[in-house]
DNA sequence: TCTCATCGCTAGCAGTGCTAGAACCTCTGG
DNA sequence: CCAGAGGTTCTAGCACTGCTAGCGATGAGA
């Protein structure tokens, strides 16, 4: 074989490699997309597959099955996340903790269905002893950031913990009707309140 | 027809009825129990229609579907977590918030599957604009007790919804595998701290 | 041009929630 | 005592789910 042709294969590779690439982010944004559109019951590998104009079995050649695709979306979610909190930055006189609790809120209302695929449905995504995804850690990450000023003597990781059970909780009961929207700002400011410093009580 | 055999029938219709009525509980217990031992995946209407030895179109007659049973499930597990509440009494030295978020923290970690259809699955339980159910108030009413002598100034209904909101967060994240165990104790006596009244700092 | 491997497809399986209509059983009126 | 009415339960089936075996076409290499 000559070296051109040596060289053509190795692209033709790259590029089997890249659409393949391509159509693997398609499923994804595919299932996102319809799960925001019509909730997650409506994201069956038929409709899926439809949706990307492939047959069902090109899903189990990217992904090991239906959960490993909600996995995916979750996960990118959770990159969004870590960007919107990121860039969330205090308005004027506003703490860096409520700005970060109102991005997170905010995400949570917005995009229900994407929210649940990332911290609802239990798709034992690998939290525990197995690799935590890094856009997770960089959320969590601007949590800590946001909890920091805040922490005083107390323990900072615990208390991220408690502000983001806390926002979760909110989150989640307000997506079932489970909380009064007239105690909405109320709440917030309730919960920013209890998890300042007490001689930040003049706060925010 | 003689006035004895009149009521004959009535009786005989009370003994259906009663009969109807303990298969409908039956129906209520099985599918409680089939979700705490297997979760409720494997909760199906034939697994459950063969648990109560009757063929699956029977659930359908006490049922509109499958979801009302998982909510019948549901309201009489609100039913369950009211009673621990009210019977969640401070030790000595213990706030009676602390009472009641043990009780409730451990009512979610030793029954995930019946807290799962309580809170987590939108069952739309009707909860809004329609009746909800007396067991869900009666709980959140325990709630709010627990609250009050924390209150200070500030609104006690918002108040116990920040309550049961971070409470609900950890017991779904905890669940989930989402938060280290090693912080349990410290996530707790940080929250009630948080939530107590600066006066209170001295607390629990 | 022929061979072969890779890829995507058709078709199908077992299982899901749910239901129409047959079968059965009990009670009633003659 | 018996025929039939009424109510109740079951059998059998539908349309759907996630998933997969195995065939057929397409394109690369000799």
């Amino acid at each position: 074989m000559s070296s051109s042709a040596r060289f053509l294969v190795v692209s033709i590779q790259n590029r089997r490699e890249r659409e393949r690439a391509e159509r693997h982010q398609l499923i994804i944004d595919a299932a996102r997309e319809l799960a925001e559109a019509e909730g997650w019951d409506a994201v069956t590998t038929r409709r899926l597959a439809e949706k990307v104009e492939y047959s069902q079995p090109v899903l189990y050649s990217h992904f090991k099955g239906k959960d490993a695709i909600v996995r995916a979306v979750a996960i990118q979610g959770c990159g969004e996340l870590a960007r919107l909190l990121r860039e969330a930055r205090p308005s004027r006189g506003e703490s860096r903790l409520r700005a970060a609790a109102e991005a997170y809120l905010k995400f949570a209302r917005e995009r229900p269905a994407l929210y649940d695929a990332m911290f609802v449905q239990q798709s034992d995504l690998p939290w525990g002893t197995e690799e935590v995804p890094q856009e997770l850690l960089d959320a969590f990450g601007e949590l800590v950031a946001a909890v920091e000023p805040v922490r005083g003597e107390r323990d900072l990781e615990a208390l991220t913990e408690v502000f983001w059970s806390s926002l979760h909780g909110i989150a989640t009961l307000m997506q079932g009707g489970r909380l009064r929207p007239a105690h909405d700002e109320t709440r917030l400011d309730l919960l920013l309140g209890a998890l300042s410093l007490a001689q930040d009580e003049d706060r925010l």
